[in-house]
DNA sequence: ATGGTTTTTACTGCGTC
DNA sequence: GACGCGGTAAAAACCAT
């Protein structure tokens, strides 16, 4: 099915930024069309692709000084719709029913609970503003859409309200909530990207979010294999049906075999295996680079999957 | 802290262009 | 010879306990 396209848009040039609602995709050609998600963000209702600005991962090299320059230029003002104390009418979890499992729906639910509780909470004030500032901060630098800022404050004031912040930093929780966050939302980010603009020791960091998602019992959706390949293959400039293959490799492995593995891993291999399948061959080289992995890792997950597609 | 597991680092051999 | 691919050993990182 395709929807209309109103605009002349010219096929060669990719649609820079434009924010409009509808536009092609740029990864899979004709069919498939653009639609704008119900958490703000424009996706692609093929391939998964997200559209908007920074979804794709803009390059390997970034560690500690790009995210400072990243800091500063993200000055821009927040939304003040998120940071008001009284949240009010507005704020509730965007989520989209239909690929949250029961048990997500659950959970949404007791977060969205929380979250009322807490909407009138007197103690909560200086910690809650300045947890609610920081959190729009990193959900600016990290391109995240308004739906993820308001999550994460949501998270946040749950947390608040555990006294999960106990010998916490206001920072360290800000950042978790924002990364558990963009994941509920469909939209996740490295933990190592939120790490590079987030304040704070890394490590430190890594362990409030464990903590947090326990604790909380976040609706954290799995990351799963086949979500990462539209990102992967759109950096290896994949065509579809690579990406077909790769997912229909995935579909065909047990669970068993996956089970505890780094999933980014198991999707660059399924990418290279079905590359090859396709007569698209990528270099182990590029993918593991693309999926920021060694090649090491990728010939380990190579052994887990099947050698061939399916008839 | 500890132990089990995965990933990375570093290095090597083999075939091909 | 350089490149892509495959393997191994040991270190590092990760995670649950």
């Amino acid at each position: 099915m395709r929807t209309k396209v109103h605009e002349a848009v010219d096929p060669q040039t990719a649609p820079d930024g434009a924010p409009d609602n509808e536009e092609r995709c740029p990864e899979c050609d004709a069919e498939t069309t653009v639609q704008d998600g119900r958490r703000g963000e424009t996706v692609c209702t093929q391939c998964g692709l997200v559209l908007s600005e920074s979804a794709i991962d803009p390059g390997p090299e970034w560690r500690a000084f790009d995210a400072q320059q990243r800091n500063k230029r993200a000055r821009t003002g927040p939304s003040r719709t998120v940071m008001r104390h009284d949240m009010g009418l507005g704020s509730q979890i965007g989520f989209d029913d239909q690929d949250a499992s029961p048990q997500m729906r659950r959970q949404l639910g007791r977060l969205r609970r929380y979250h009322q509780r807490a909407t009138y909470k007197p103690g909560a004030d200086r910690n809650v503003a300045r947890g609610l500032s920081e959190i729009q901060r990193l959900r600016a630098a990290l391109g995240l859409p308004d739906t993820v800022g308001q999550t994460a404050a949501q998270i946040y004031r749950q947390a608040q309200s555990k006294d999960f912040l106990h010998g916490r930093s206001v920072e360290g929780t800000a950042a978790a909530a924002v990364y558990a966050a963009a994941r509920i939302q469909g939209t996740p980010r490295r933990l190592e990207e939120v790490i590079d603009v987030a304040a704070g020791d890394p490590e430190r960091i890594r362990r409030t979010y464990r903590r947090l998602n326990q604790e909380l019992e976040l609706p954290v959706p799995v990351l799963r294999p086949e979500e990462l390949i539209a990102m992967i293959g759109s950096k290896l400039e994949l065509p579809q049906t690579v990406r077909e293959t790769a997912r229909d490799l995935i579909a065909r492995t047990p669970e068993t075999r996956m089970a505890g593995k780094n999933p980014t891993s198991v999707a660059a291999a399924a990418l290279y295996r079905a590359a090859q399948l396709d007569d698209e061959p990528r270099t182990q080289a590029e993918t593991a680079e693309a999926a920021d992995v060694t090649t090491v890792t990728l010939r380990n997950r190579l052994k887990d999957l099947p050698e061939q597609a399916a008839a």
